[in-house]
DNA sequence: GCAATATTTAGATGATTGTCTAAATATATC
DNA sequence: GATATATTTAGACAATCATCTAAATATTGC
């Protein structure tokens, strides 16, 4: 797991709404880019940064492309935050 | 809760490297400064950035400035990140 | 109060970032 | 296979960022 990249997608509103949304289920790049203000390429820029950090996943379906969520390294992300805090670390207390 | 500030913060690793220090215990600045290889200037900058988004406190003790973690904050950001995941939100299910 | 120590502030610099427009690529339909 | 639709790539630009050096501020000890 990319620590350093998945922080930094993690850094800018619009990729962690992306996140947010991709919760819900997959959605087209397009239908994605018709619930933020910015252009097509930027969102693309965006989707390059989060599979970078290997956040998300695509496949490409008919004639758009379709991301999803990477769940396994959300719950690795999980796991890098909750091992920022002190007393919260509930087994595997030192390392 | 500034959720921007939080994950701006956590976008830089040394930044990280400190907070991870500081699970340990409260450092004052120059003890963390002989841990890393920047400027004390640097560093001051790190703790603004920190402090900006609520992670770190600090008091004067003496001639030296102490950090120490603001747990609570961390434990808001757990709980930030966990809402990111679809499957492992584990009550309050829907938001 | 002056000298030493500890930290921050000010200002500058080069790198990275988010965004845009325009052009390129890929897929589907007719 | 040409046209339309969907997405990415290329290139540019302004803003932000991490870092540095030098100067300023705060605290202690003599």
């Amino acid at each position: 797991m990319k620590q350093q990249e998945v922080f930094r997608a993690l850094a800018d509103p619009t990729r962690r709404a992306i996140l947010k949304r991709l919760q819900k289920g997959s959605l087209s790049a397009g239908e994605i880019g018709a619930l933020f203000d910015v252009t097509g390429a930027t969102l693309s820029h965006h989707f390059a940064v989060l599979k970078q950090a290997d956040l998300v996943r695509n496949e490409r379906r008919g004639r758009s492309i379709v991301y999803s969520l990477n769940t396994s390294v959300m719950e690795d992300l999980t796991r890098l935050v909750l091992d920022l805090i002190p007393a919260t670390r509930g087994r595997g207390e030192d390392k």
